[in-house]
DNA sequence: CTTGCGTTATAAACCACATAGCGTA
DNA sequence: GCTACGCTATGTGGTTTATAACGCA
């Protein structure tokens, strides 16, 4: 197996972490659990179109932080899938981090780039994706810039870097007082993997309660981080409209139905699992570097929460850009003074 | 180097109205 | 607990206006 950063393929040089088990010459996107292969796209819809009975092979995409290892979990704040190492990796690193909402893989069945098996009805599934992606942008931002809390480029015992300006923030807020026991308790388990303080509170004061409230009676199985869930927790996926920030109008009733809200702060209902004891500072830098890079190569666009109103405001008539009332704009309609051009009102002379 | 002016780029404000969400009866 | 109703806040886009940034004399 080639090494990261060492794939030469075609004459060129890549950063695959891993190539097609097949065909050797593209990076894989998905592995498939059946044949225990990693597969390119092309690959993957030769092999899993060949017949009905590999047409069913359950695949998931390739973490896309190592590209090593299956998917076991989606990051909505990220909006990747990660292997449970660099979910692990990832969401440990910090508070905010930690509090990314995450559900376990589903596996993909069928077609990848092709017809889907079945199509989900009014786009349920495809909705609760896109809106999974959704995030509040501040608090991802800053949660991506605390993997490594450093000071003057000071390496700490544990081989983490010291200087990040936005931990300093963050330790600033430490020492107004607020205090949350749930992460001292997540990261009194980490504490042989990462440093972080203590006493440090993120969970705003909305959901804290609720947060509390929902933690008791409820206990995250690590050993089932296989991905199913404690019993009480198997329908309460965290995928909160509120958080996520945009509702597809049609569907925010279906989604409450498949995925319980949960309130702000609520993120600990999926804690972060426990460091591989097998990944180095560095190992933990470069994956950091990774996402860091991903994350600049975001594009962040308008979001259109309620489809039905742009509709209405493309074709609500306007005067010099703004609004206008539609009985003024029949009467002006009503002279001879103005025309009425692609919903805007235009003086005719 | 500072100041003033003109040009360009970016952000904010404005408008009406359908609709979600909440409280009350 | 459920339903109906009224009220309020929100979100939507094109244009204008305000502000910032920049270059040049």
């Amino acid at each position: 197996m080639l090494k990261e950063g060492t794939n030469n393929v075609g004459g060129s040089t890549s950063t695959w972490s891993r190539v097609c088990d097949t065909c050797r010459s593209a990076p894989c996107i998905v592995y498939c659990h059946a044949d225990s292969a990693y597969l390119c796209s092309s690959c993957d819809a030769r092999v899993h179109a060949a017949n009905r009975v590999a047409s069913r092979h359950e695949r998931v995409w390739v973490c896309e932080a190592c590209e090593r290892a299956p998917a076991a979990f989606l990051c909505k704040a990220d909006a990747a899938s990660l292997c449970s190492s660099c979910d692990a990796d990832i969401h440990s690193a910090n508070p905010l981090a930690s509090r990314h909402h995450r559900v376990p893989i589903l596996p993909i069945s069928g077609s990848l780039f092709g017809e889907p098996d079945h199509e989900p009805e009014h786009g349920f599934v495809n909705e609760v994706e896109e809106a999974f992606f959704e995030y509040d942008d501040e608090i991802e931002a800053a949660s991506w810039l605390l993997p490594h809390p450093v000071k003057g480029n000071e390496e700490d015992e544990n081989g983490f870097l010291y200087g990040d300006e936005y931990l300093e923030n963050l330790v600033d807020c430490n020492s107004c007082g607020h205090n949350n026991n749930q992460f001292s308790n997540v990261y009194q388990h980490q504490q042989n993997f990462i440093t972080v303080p203590q006493n440090y509170a993120v969970v705003p004061v909305q959901g804290l309660q609720q947060a509390q409230h929902f933690q008791t009676g409820l206990e995250f199985d690590s050993s089932k981080a296989g991905f199913s869930y404690d019993g009480s927790l198997s329908q309460s996926v965290s995928v909160s409209s509120m958080d996520v920030g945009v509702v597809p109008e049609s569907t925010i009733s279906d989604i409450s139905m498949s995925y319980s809200k949960s309130p702000i702060g609520t993120g600990d209902l999926f804690p972060p699992l426990f460091m591989p004891s097998h990944l180095t500072p560095l190992d933990r830098e470069a994956r950091v570097l990774r996402y860091r890079e991903k994350k600049k190569t975001r594009k962040f666009e308008k979001k259109i929460r309620y489809a039905s109103r742009k509709a209405y405001a493309e074709t609500r008539p306007r005067i010099k850009g703004r609004f206008a009332k539609r009985t003024d704009v029949d009467q002006m309609l009503s002279t001879t003074l103005f025309t009425e051009v692609g919903g805007t009102i235009f003086p005719s002379f």
